[in-house]
DNA sequence: ACCCTCTGTAACTATACTTGTTACAGATAT
DNA sequence: ATATCTGTAACAAGTATAGTTACAGAGGGT
């Protein structure tokens, strides 16, 4: 269970708070549709709370809803929030400075790896939460 | 050390290929450019030789030299060599099924991710070796 | 004032993936 | 034959994600 799917849970737990309106939605309630535990969900939440997507009560009748309308919540917006990293990695230890390939390709490999970074964010910025709301919605249950 | 850095190895590895034309580069030499071990090269070479990107010998003054010219393979084809994995994973377990969106949710987020991995490929499609090689030659030594 | 409920967060464990390393069989030119 | 190099197995180490327990603190209801 190493592969991060951190987003793929986000958009779950957004999709259902769209749903719930201004009506606060438990942890619990959340994690019961992911199937996980109530702390994995909360700790999402904190990273969706401070890229302001969600607002948290705590006490009695406490819970989360979302900050703004699903369709002003874009894809790339969450995907930053839960800072999935990079497509691909850059070498772990430098490349020797002796080799004229090593000495200069960690500057192209940053140049493409921003790249790819920009055209997964303009791809998911094409998409909001309404948007999968009504992907949901259009499947019949 | 989580993090898959196999394609920008990948890069560094058939762009020093591509330098040496015709003439067989062993591992130990391009492990030393890249500041890691002979193995985790020769392993990177047998996923690039399944691909047909290079021709392995071994023996005697073996090695490995590209099967292509350099502006013949594309950075999407190495992307795929190298089977980086998707950029964002489904959840490990699957979500309720009792839930509207816990029943629905997988086969939007898998479109989802089949459309960004194509971009993705798309976008590096746009580049072959060749663009690497003159980037680094670009940059004075 | 007290209780109950829910969030926020720390701490620890389990699991899995990538990378590093050693070792050795097999291929091949001289 | 011998030296050299690849291919690959096997294992260790490091690190990230996810799961779990526990508890402090916030806040509505009685």
């Amino acid at each position: 269970m190493a592969a991060n799917s951190q987003f793929a849970m986000a958009i779950h737990i957004l999709t259902m708070l769209a749903r719930s309106g201004d009506v606060n939605v438990k942890s619990e309630c959340i994690a019961a549709s992911v199937n996980t535990n109530a702390v994995v969900i909360r700790r999402l939440l904190g990273q969706l709370s401070a890229a302001k997507l969600v607002i948290s009560q705590t006490g009695a009748f406490g819970g989360t809803r979302l900050a703004r309308c699903p369709n002003e919540i874009s894809l790339c917006e969450i995907y930053k929030a839960v800072s999935c990293g990079e497509v691909f990695a850059l070498h772990a230890k430098s490349p020797s400075q002796d080799c004229p390939v090593g000495k200069n390709i960690e500057a192209v490999l940053c140049n493409l790896q921003k790249e790819i970074d920009k055209s997964v964010g303009e791809k998911l910025g094409q998409y909001n939460l309404q948007n999968v709301i009504e992907q949901i919605e259009g499947v019949p249950i």
